[in-house]
DNA sequence: GATGAATGAGCGTTCATTCAT
DNA sequence: CATGAATGAACGCTCATTCAT
């Protein structure tokens, strides 16, 4: 009815087929879990928002935690990109901190709430055949990797252990966006602040 | 430990009754909310903890919400207690800090998984009407506090916005110290790296 | 503690005891009962209104149900003894009708929501074992006595059948008062007309 | 009656599914509030006594008391339609109640319990933010506006206000019907005696 | 692939009633 | 007589998931 027999040369347009009901299911997720979080969101509550049957939620996702991993799961590459986009492995320990936690900035700022929502407990979102590590844990690991590699290249103290200073500037750096969103702090002290705090934390 | 054993022959020893329902509530909610979480422990099951009957939960709270913010308050007062029992006045930033995550760590090592559960953001209790800050950023201020008073008393940098790297400081605890416990971490290492963090970063 | 343990000078001036909890409960009862109605109503809530135990309405009630019967029981012997007072045998159709309205009215007046309250139908109180007959049915065998005693007198048509125009009566007045407390309606014009309504359709 | 029984060989004549559940939610909400009132029908039974699962009821209706508010107003209808179907502009005073008289007797007849069931005090159903009027009232309100159209044509004296005397007709019915249906009355002899007492009540 | 009506275990909570004191 | 802490069956309702179409 209305809908046009002819092979949709006006819909899509290049490629194969085209699954975009996948691609408006993880915007509406993403939209919905930043919006009200995890257990406020109903698979139904994001069909509809993406305009799609119930059902089709259940085609791309084995359940409810799929979803909400895989949302996490991007979240966490686009962050990755933001942050490998400005950093180089030539930057002094100062260049380092602070493009990162400008690159963090920046990612928060244009997807407000995002990191909040992708960082919510996995303990919360199920109780008991958790994954191996929470996200935050390995965003730690990750910085104790950036820190390993200071310390080889002599820009930090030795005398750390980096699995250990690697959490500890993780979590300074979530709790200070964190807060600072929720208290609506100005951008540019917050950085300074921080940025200033964990150069001297970590300098040789 | 400190409780008579004189008169107690039996177990209820001398007048009247023993309304200790809310305490056998009070302990049951804590071990479910620590190995458990929020969302999985139902009121019910509480109640079955305690050995005592569902309706009785109700008697003693208005909803499960008031039940989880009870024993958040108690876990940070138990906290506060720790600390303020450790740490003076006159202590320089070394002993202040280390006194503090002794305390901490004290504390998380006789009531493990308390200080995780406590810290369960509440955005995620209550969707809609939760209080006005979330337990970690009430106690990055009360870090925000220390540093002013430390500032004020010559023994760190004073270039600091306070309310920035109380919440900074907090952070790295939290998370240093709850992923400490899930990677099991060894304590006195995990004490050392942490107070040298923290010193360096805020040393005058 | 306070109270004095001479033989109650000051509070049971004279005969026996004072099994005074009954009339509170009583009093606080019919409060709630026309306040709130039937299932809104708890005994819980009767209790404290009563300022008593909650154990002690199950002193003096076997249930819940019991306790609103009863209610309704005083209410009825209440209302009674206002049309008594009011109407003689001598009266004509006009004077009888006339007098048993006003003393309706009246009772009303100065026991508002008390006959809306009690003539809920008992269906609603009780799904099963109910009552043999609703109030308002035995309301309406009071009607036809009285429609039976006025034919035998005259005063009325003997063409009807009085068990059904006594509920007729019956029916008219109470959807008449219940309406018209509902609307505020003017009470001497109510009066009036529902007078005039029910000696047309009886007069000989 | 007007279903076409062309194409109905089985049970689902031709295309599509049917989305009967409502139809059959509506037949066991009815013949349930009927049978056992509305405190003491829960949504549950309603579904089991429709054979669908209890959360089919939240489908169709937001909750139980919206359902019972569904069933009202379809018997409103029906017994609308029963009596617009039996009485013409043109009778005269005894032909208009005689034949308003039969529709509901005829109505209660094949549909025993309905009215009754549906006349259930809305106070009974929800004490806070119910209807303005309950439904006795409302129906109380249409023979005002039938007493008034009586009047303007001479049919009826004009010595009344017909707000008023509409609800004592109401009241009348209600009660004699009720009443009547409980005792098991002859049907003939009810109808002739409310007749006689309406119209000798109303007559000019 | 896509749909959305249907499901029912499970939720947080209430309340009429009991009974040890 | 009086108490009120305790009870637990029962309530109205939600929502992650399935499956016939």
């Amino acid at each position: 009815m209305g809908k046009s027999a002819v092979h949709s040369l006006d819909e899509a347009p290049s490629r194969r087929k085209r699954p975009d009901s996948l691609l408006k299911l993880k915007a509406a997720a993403r939209k919905l879990f930043v919006e009200r979080g995890y257990h406020a969101t109903r698979p139904q509550d994001i069909a509809r928002e993406a305009d799609v049957g119930h059902g089709t939620f259940y085609l791309h996702f084995p359940d409810k935690r799929a979803c909400f991993l895989d949302f996490v799961d991007d979240a966490r590459s686009e962050l990755d990109a933001y942050i490998r986009a400005r950093v180089s492995q030539e930057d002094t320990l100062e260049e380092l901190i602070a493009h990162t936690l400008h690159a963090i900035f920046d990612y928060a700022e244009s997807h407000p709430g995002v990191l909040n929502a992708a960082m919510t407990d996995e303990a919360v979102i199920d109780a008991e055949g958790a994954q191996a590590k929470p996200l935050l844990d390995r965003w730690g690991d990750d910085w104790a990797e950036t820190v390993r590699n200071l310390a080889r290249t002599g820009r930090i103290s030795t005398q750390y252990d980096p699995a250990i200073v690697g959490q500890a500037i993780l979590g300074a750096i979530h709790q200070v966006s964190a807060e600072g969103s929720r208290s609506r702090r100005n951008r540019a002290v917050v950085l300074d602040n921080l940025t200033k705090f964990l150069v001297r934390a970590l300098k040789a």
